[in-house]
DNA sequence: CTTAATTATGACCTTATAGGTAATTTTTAA
DNA sequence: TTAAAAATTACCTATAAGGTCATAATTAAG
């Protein structure tokens, strides 16, 4: 199913494991078909998304039999904007805000200003937010 | 080329096409081929919006040769928000404000609610800003 | 009354990408 | 040696964005 939001599935996908993982108590660790089935992600999608939170530092990894996962960051350190940035979010509120975006628009377009501005104050909410404020509990 | 931000081409060439208009002396009109032109955009694609604008009541037009189309609301009333809705304006921050949604995260998504504050205050920020304030003159 | 220019309207096309799957390799505990 | 896990890469597919095309209806002007 093609979706259209401003984060996609994945990204959420990456906020539900780092919350979780956020939630275990220190040292404990957790494979990824089991913290997948948790999180109602397939399993497959779920390692995807691990690997680059790995690639990122964010998460650690126990490798063989037994292995696991586990959040390395500080949640109280970690922004909402660092995962999802880790899973690829570039998305913009308009396309005229992309580096590449060539406006025609000589005669004074005061829309990306505009927008400029509340893409800033989004960000910086982002950046502000920390994953600790959404630790994941189990039942 | 298939871009990815929260609105559209489609979305933005609406608001490109009322501040247009409604930069327009009053009584004066503009046939489509022109406007599109004017703001680079392709000309049936202005069509399609125009029509969809029409439909809505913010533009009125006149049919026939030497016909055009104007602004027909105040563009001290017209927010950008009521553009953005009128040219098909869906888009969500995260895909679990949608309403057709299933969260199956049963224990304590905080998630949601983070995104349902950000969304209401961009909301909010759409609907205030009117585009009385992006009024497009021509050099 | 014919022509040309315009709006009105709906069907259609193309391409990028989100979202997910599959397969294989490497690692390690038991 | 085996089983279960992480690591890595290639691949698949449905769909929406962005745009085109075709045709009908309308109207001013010669």
């Amino acid at each position: 199913m093609r979706r259209n939001s401003f984060i996609s599935r994945e990204q959420d996908y990456g906020l539900r494991i780092t919350a979780y993982l956020a939630g275990l108590p220190k040292g404990e660790f957790i494979c990824v078909p089991k913290l997948a089935e948790k999180l109602f992600i397939p399993s497959k999608f779920a390692a995807r998304i691990i690997h680059k939170l790995k690639k990122a530092g964010i998460t650690g990894s126990i490798r063989g039999k037994y292995g696991g996962v586990f959040l390395k960051s500080e949640p109280q350190n970690l922004s909402l904007y660092d995962v999802l940035i880790t899973i690829g979010f570039k998305a913009k509120l308009n396309d005229c805000l992309n580096e590449n975006f060539v406006c025609e628009l000589t005669f004074g377009c005061k829309f990306h200003s505009f927008f400029v501005n509340e893409e800033k104050l989004l960000m910086e909410k982002l950046q502000k937010t920390k994953i600790s404020e959404f630790i994941l509990h189990e039942l």
